[in-house]
DNA sequence: AATGAATGAGTTTTCATTCAT
DNA sequence: GATGAATGAAAACTCATTCAT
């Protein structure tokens, strides 16, 4: 009998390496043999497991997204209990936004593995595919804990609301994500850090919930002209 | 005899070539040769002209970012008369948001091309510079509308409301579309088209506008817990 | 607990394996892996039985061999009894020549392997001594029941009459063999299909018999200028 | 203006070098690289020629097709004339298999390209194209002189003689080919050298004629049991 | 000004083969 | 007996770039 289980682990170091090796490179153009190499492998071994180049990137794509997963399982966990059911709405809808903003997505080599995703996302179906996923799980997390913030203010049910502002919130998250990522040293009169976009999203939501209480409506105000 | 100044035309078929086969291709990798083919001249002759790929593609980056800028400046004089000195403030803005949000913007080869610009200013100093430009630019034109409408509000200067706000809107339209451009298909329960998106950064503005004036605090309100 | 006798097993289902394999790709390019896989076991165990690809192939030759052997035994045995012995001469030629182009010999992998089998035999000598093995056995059950047709006949012995018959059979055989392998459809007027192929060679036959039986000499007729 | 008409030139030198190599490697398994240096330049010239390595392939095939047929036209011409208009009937069928013997086929490049031919034409359309356009070639220059002796023949046109004949002279041309080609060294009693061969498809062509002449039916005798 | 010619360096991918278990 | 693991060597093919004309 050979050694055997080799493949989930050859698969987890190609999985890093690659992520690794993009960011280093800090770009898209790393080669199979640099990822094999970094993962300590022949490269015909990276096509044995993988079968190719995309599918090796897809699966980094995938390991990212999950990571990025965990991050907001644990930001919820940590309000109020592991299960994080308690939590008061609000609270969860902050958790999702911090864990967007979250050290671990800053790394270069994650930010770059999210880039070459965009880049990917235009082409190849299972890129796209999976951004949808990160999007859709994105924009449930953070309906879960609007929708009941919304419960009863006038006109949120039929005006849509609660998706509304996830949306907002969702992307509010990528730009500033992306704008943070690119910007090393200040970028105006104050730079923006992680901190600062955390606060400007929460502030979006809070005056959207006011506009709301107040009365207003949040949405479709009109261009004054 | 030499032909006197083939020089800006061949450069500009040669922009306009590497744009349309970024979009035709739907990827970065596009080569030297099919682009000088496009442009309808011999490979030889692009590295004459422009020294290298990368150049190349930084020129296409710059046209990309003048046609944006043509569009904005376009969108402003629509407002009042040519020079658009005159028009109110939140006009201003409002034309700069819709700029960023036309028809333009959202042909695949400038959606490709604005997606391999973000991955380059990871490595290229001058692609980074060039995103930088865009984005100063878009601050500055949105300030500009911004500041006069939040003179004398109460705390706003001290605080940079205006500027916050404009990185918020100008984050917003950044994370708005590259969601717009990935997406092909609705994205959830009603699909994000340009003109909500262009009323969802609308909604933004007033809601900030009107957290001034109802004497909140726009920003900086806090996380509640 | 070794398993005993599993080597013959393994051997013969990787032989079959071989010749199904190179019928269902239609070339000779295929992988030792791909051979193994059709034969339920792992690369590793093929080269542990054989030694290597080339002799994989030349047992596979040796089958078709093998195969195209027991169909001739079985034409002869059909003819007059199991034994054959008292089967008139000509009809033992006949019962030859109709097993070359039997059913099974036209079958993709069959026809797939002979030609890889000439092609082979250019370089490897094992499969030239394979070739002349048919050759020679071709020729020699076909002289089996030529000689007493010449028997008598004036000059035949001479000119060695029967042996040139034999290979203008064993050529016409051949090449009658190519043309139907490669032909799928029509190959001019009429397609020529196994029966016609049959028939030509029989005539050949026949004709060789009446030229000689006229006082002609069948061979050696010299050219007309 | 750079150096021009370079194309036929080296795409002549790489087909030139790709039938060399074959012939030297004996095998199928000739890499693009070795020929390219054979033909005294880079493999990416060669791939910028031919786009790939099958079309190197098929350019080679043609080549060796062409180079049969001038074969076949200067034995025509050789009979009566350039024209070969004159030659009697016979006289043309006799080039025509002459010509398939010449020397010119033997060479071992040569041998090995008409292998490699037959097994390409298997899989690749194209490689099956000319292997058809050979074969109606040979035998529209049969037909065209054995027409006329069959004219008012009882029996021929309705059997289709002249083209049964056609075929079996093309099939006994193609086996004794392979025969020949394969055989360094004796092969039985005595060897076929090409001349015999020759004579066995002249005698072929004239007991059918004979057959015909004596009132016989040249084909389709049928089984005499 | 312009280009066909030419290539070196590099890419992904394949595969027969070996080896430890 | 049997196999998963692993790889070196080589394959086809690509492409930015250079150069003579």
């Amino acid at each position: 009998m050979p050694k055997l289980g080799m493949e989930p682990i050859r698969k987890a170091a190609l999985v890093k390496a690659t992520i690794a090796e993009i960011g280093a490179v800090g770009s898209l153009d790393v080669t199979v043999a640099q990822i094999a190499r970094r993962a300590g492998m022949s490269s015909a071994l990276a096509h044995h497991y993988f079968g190719g180049k995309e599918q090796i990137f897809l699966a980094a794509m995938r390991h990212i997204l999950a990571l990025y997963g965990a991050e907001v399982r644990a930001a919820l966990a940590n309000i109020n209990g592991p299960s994080g059911r308690n939590a008061c709405p609000k609270a969860r809808i902050l958790a999702v936004i911090g864990a967007s903003f979250a050290d671990s997505n800053f790394r270069q080599e994650v930010v770059s593995a999210w880039l070459h995703f965009y880049v990917l996302a235009q082409t190849v179906p299972e890129a796209r595919r999976l951004l949808r996923v990160y999007q859709r799980r994105l924009r449930a997390n953070l309906l879960y804990g609007l929708r009941p913030l919304f419960v009863g203010m006038p006109g949120a049910a039929e005006t849509g609301a609660a998706e509304t502002v996830a949306d907002g919130i969702g992307a509010m998250v990528d730009g500033l994500y992306i704008r943070l990522a690119l910007a090393r040293g200040p970028m105006g009169l104050g730079p923006i850090d992680r901190v600062r976009a955390g606060q400007m999203v929460a502030d979006y939501l809070e005056m959207n919930l006011r506009a709301g209480c107040l009365g207003g409506v949040p949405l479709g105000l009109g261009r004054t002209h």
